[in-house]
DNA sequence: AAGGTAAGTCAACAGGTGATTACTTGGATA
DNA sequence: TATCCAAGTAATCACCTGTTGACTTACCTT
């Protein structure tokens, strides 16, 4: 349901009523509490909807590692200008909602990336560069510091290409 | 106030009720009105308390880059169990709450980061820094991901310490 | 045409929210 | 002692929340 998805970026899982999802979509919001059981239910099934690494799949690592850079910046939309994370971050106050987003979207992005890493602590690597995609995502959406804003996405994506070959480069 | 503190970082600003602060802080929820206005009112008192990055002054640059990883891990506590950046990651739902972020906690953090650094693009380093930092705090708190959990602190240190690193070396 | 089933609507619920008001108390000042 | 002011309390306001149950409508099957 693309209002739901709508809403809960723009609010986080909290926030986001289920009255406003419903009339956004121009439905009722009884039909919610039927279709999906709940607002939990709701949100459980708009975060099935995962960030697809694929495309990075037998890229070289310096292409790979500016691939995440855009991601991190922004930069790429994977999902049709719908973004987990950012639903993620945002929703991280409800304590509902952070079961679904550890199982949903958290373990198995961080599984996903772990097998195009691989090698040795491949799950602390893939975990390290999503905390830095979540980071930036937190630094720019959530906190809107200056320094992150756009006017310096070319020094910014310099820093995160640095950044993440440090911590996939298998030289250890 | 300690109990909003402890409430805020608990559920973050939009969870977080004035019933409950006051209950906790076996007081009136009038008298939260009467103190501090309203509810963003206490908010933005309880926020004044930035992470005090003073005590980074002057060490070489791979000391410090330590003491970064060491926070991003929580293993530094400079304000005594209260930790502004979880409440910001929590509260990120609120757009009243995000203002009092940015102003009190982001932009500040940055300006004082960026003032150790110093250098080329002093800013954006800090801020990608404290990106880093915060995505740490996403991945442990929020998402609570298996990868990142203390299990594996000294594999997880050594990356952030070398992602730093690269982020800060002046040689560019 | 009749019956059944799914889709959708509407009003109401019980509970919780932040904020305001009028009121009582306690201690200091003059 | 009388007065005043700040501190604290209790009740209440108007609003919003997710969810439920009874009801109407439309369509499909027999």
């Amino acid at each position: 349901m693309g209002a739901a998805r709508a809403e809960f970026q723009r609010t986080g899982y909290e926030a986001a009523s289920t009255r406003k999802i419903a009339s956004a979509a121009g439905c009722n919001p009884a039909l919610i509490s039927r279709y999906y059981g709940s607002k939990i239910g709701l949100f459980e099934a708009v975060m099935e909807e995962c960030i697809d690494l694929a495309p990075l799949q037998g890229l070289p690592l310096p292409e790979m590692v500016e691939a995440l850079a855009d991601i991190a910046l922004g930069k790429a939309d994977p999902t049709g200008g719908f973004d987990p994370l950012v639903v993620a971050i945002k929703s991280s106050g409800s304590v509902e909602a952070q079961d679904v987003i550890r199982t949903k979207l958290g373990n198995p992005m961080v599984k996903q990336l772990a097998a195009l890493i691989g090698g040795n602590n491949s799950d602390q690597k893939a975990g390290v560069i999503l905390s830095i995609i979540s980071g930036m995502f937190v630094g720019r959406v959530s906190v809107d510091a200056e320094a992150l804003s756009a006017d310096h996405d070319s020094a910014l994506k310099e820093l995160l290409v640095h950044a993440m070959t440090a911590v996939l480069s298998p030289d250890r």
